[in-house]
DNA sequence: ATTGACTCTGTACCTTGCTACGGAAGTAAG
DNA sequence: CTTACTTCCGTAGCAAGGTACAGAGTCAAT
């Protein structure tokens, strides 16, 4: 009953896992996954849960969280505070968001200048090289407030 | 004449840029920006030129480009390779498209997995921490291909 | 002429999430 | 028993875009 209980190899978890023996080896040093006592001068073993946990952290890293962040949602890992949670999800929301409308910036600006590009006709100079080289941070669509 | 030409030390150019003096350096080092040549054992000049580069470069970077493309964008300078120049667009509006749906994902997971926190009732473990322990991937949406 | 503020140069360090390497020692197969 | 594969452990390196020194020299004002 101490085979599937303790049964793994390092190198056995991080396949299962699916990721690299250094990977596993980071996480421990980093405190995300306990490292197992090991028999002198022997190999640790991992179980089944250990898997659990990396597999946890790469779902987290999904949605966007940090490695920081995961060691604290790691500490909820019992599902009873579950405002706790909720608060680290929203605070990485608002994060995701933040970042969401910067990219959603970007594409506005370049997909505008792409067009202009294609749009170019005669012996103007690239638009989007000149919008550079005015250097000013383009206009924001100045809407009433 | 000689006066506004080349007047500046990189301490003036660097805050008329916007940016740390290191910043400055650091360009130089990347070959984003020339070192101008200094009289022995003196104190190197810079002009408005290099204001405008260093403006360039930010500029860039504000549309998602890399220093190391930003170093592509800056050799098309001179306006005349339009084509070149949507091109490294084109690309990077792939890049920030990417980073979007990317986001767009993590904000759908995210604020799905806070939703079901609120609406927890009762005794139920949290939504999000199970989330996690589920370890699979979400499901996504399959439609007909 | 002596501050004090800059500049120059080289090198080291920061963040984040790994990845790689070196050398010793344990382990499994033949 | 030998060979080949893992594991262990510590340390070093990568990408990206800077930031931060230390130690020496220069420049402008008082
Ligand atoms: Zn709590
Ligand atoms: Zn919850
Ligand atoms: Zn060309
Ligand atoms: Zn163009």
């Amino acid at each position: 009953m101490a085979k599937t209980a303790e049964s793994m190899t390092i190198g056995v978890l991080a396949k299962s896992a699916g990721v690299n023996v250094e990977t596993i080896r980071f996480y421990q040093r980093k405190g995300l996954l306990p490292e197992p006592e090991k028999p002198y001068g022997g190999i640790r073993r991992y179980s089944v849960a250990d898997v659990g946990r990396v597999k946890f952290v790469k779902s987290a890293q999904r949605l966007g969280f940090k490695l920081d962040e995961i060691g604290e949602l790691l500490r909820l890992e019992d599902g009873t505070h579950c405002s706790d949670a909720s608060r680290l999800a929203e605070r990485k929301l608002k994060d995701v968001r933040e970042k969401l409308a910067d990219l959603a910036r970007m594409e506005r600006e370049l997909s505008e200048l792409v067009r202009a590009c294609h749009a170019r006709s005669g012996n103007v100079s690239c638009p989007l090289i000149a919008s550079l080289q005015e250097g000013d941070p383009p206009a924001p669509i100045r809407r009433a407030k």
